[in-house]
DNA sequence: GCCTATAGTATCTAAAAGGATACTGTAAAA
DNA sequence: TTTTACAGTATCCTTTTAGATACTATAGGC
């Protein structure tokens, strides 16, 4: 979505919850986060992980989670290249809320429901 | 985002994440179920609660709430109309979601962090 | 007879998000 | 010498989402 954006979130009843999710919404950011949470991945790792993502979706989305401090992205000069993400503190401290996210999904989206 | 859109949610690793995304995604989704976990509410106090978001967007977004089965909108053949919004069983399940996304909110967008 | 409140539609436009495709530079391997 | 892996950019285009604005129907109150 074309997001509210605030400069400090003081903002209405029910504000934080669209702040956080401006942060993980887009299409790939939660797959992207998951597959961090259980390691460090390399950019070509995370492609493969992700098949259908394009190669310029991919960098979209990891450099926005970078721009919101959820991942830290880690260049080794060499070459080939070597670009490492893995997430930060704040990143990590996501993890019980996709826990969330995920449990009600597992729980609700398979059957007829929605 | 334009989301994924599956049949069934059979996905991949992290999609159960996505399909949840997907419900409560939308600039103004967020908000409104907070306001009618406090209580059922009719479509203008809705919109006094709500002060910027245009007539529009509240009906489109009450619709996808609606078509996803997290609210139920009741109709009073009265005139002038009156029409009520309330929690379905399955949008309320989702209460603990909202609130871990509130609670890291407040936790973390206030701050520099992000 | 006109105004108000309610709960919407209908149209048009702008902005944001996402996707397709082609291109880059370097070193090592074949 | 050509090819491969890596980690991207650059362009262009389509789809989605959101916003602005004007319009609708009806009963009751004044």
């Amino acid at each position: 979505m074309p997001r509210i954006r605030h400069k400090s979130f003081e903002c209405n009843a029910g504000c934080p919850v669209e702040g956080t999710l401006n942060l993980i919404d887009g299409k790939w950011k939660g797959v992207i986060l998951y597959h961090l949470f259980e390691k460090t991945l390399r950019f070509n790792e995370l492609r493969r992980r992700l098949p259908d993502i394009t190669q310029r979706m991919l960098t979209k989305q990891l450099r926005e989670l970078e721009k919101n401090n959820l991942i830290i992205r880690t260049v080794y000069p060499v070459i080939p290249p070597k670009v490492e993400y893995s997430l930060s503190e704040l990143g990590r401290s996501l993890e019980p809320v996709i826990a969330a996210l995920k449990t009600w999904g597992d729980r609700y989206l398979s059957s007829n429901e929605v």
